[in-house]
DNA sequence: GCACTATATCACTATCTAGTTATATTAGCA
DNA sequence: TGCTAATATAACTAGATAGTGATATAGTGC
């Protein structure tokens, strides 16, 4: 969303990664991996989800860049590969609380 | 995505801001919103979009606080809410142009 | 009130995808 | 080599939603 004109195929791609956080699962599970790496088991335990779902949304998360992972024996440990999914999700909480706000005045006025 | 845990409630809530932002057609009506505000006609014969798919989308982006309109006679103009949408794309392009030159670095080396 | 225009909403269909079960792959070990 | 555990993939189903055509609503001028 530069100041220039998108091109189709722009947006679609810049729209498949909004998608990819536009999931609770995969929020669940990048929230999981803000305290350091864990492996597919430690999320099975910590997020609740079914071994092929969160397997299937690690792929997902790793084929769009947002986690990167590390191969140890059987294991692989999964991280989040950059501090923009950190911003991203601030500035959207950001948007929340300005939200809440908004609607607090409209109730208190 | 700050440091508590997030409720299952509040991820869902923070996703659908996310997949709100993962459509291209939508994408597309926030960017052709970037140079000011646009009435629904405009907005038709700028995208290209079917009337009655546009103002679902104008709907749902409203409703997400993303834009904000004003109503003029029969017309409705739309505009940007907030510079948030601006930010969070910048950053998802920024993503999407250090993946291109890590992409690059693997093919030269 | 009536006709006209702009926008919103309804009803429907086709497509997409999250979750699940079963199966495949791969590493470590007896 | 065979066995077990960890992870990935395939096949399937159910629910969600983008796009469309028809209709409803609301403002404007006659």
């Amino acid at each position: 969303m530069a100041s220039r004109p998108l091109s189709p195929h722009q947006l679609q791609v810049i729209a498949d990664r909004f998608r990819a956080l536009g999931e609770p699962t995969r929020l669940h599970i990048l929230s999981a991996l803000r305290g350091g790496e864990q492996n597919v088991t430690q999320l099975i335990e910590i997020t609740g989800f079914g071994q092929a779902n969160l397997s299937k949304h690690l792929q997902l998360l790793l084929r769009l860049g947002f986690v990167d992972r590390r191969k140890e024996g059987v294991s692989t440990f999964y991280r989040l590969a950059d501090p923009d999914v950190l911003r991203l999700c601030e500035i959207m909480c950001g948007r929340l609380e300005k939200e809440v706000a908004r609607q607090r005045k409209l109730f208190a006025s």
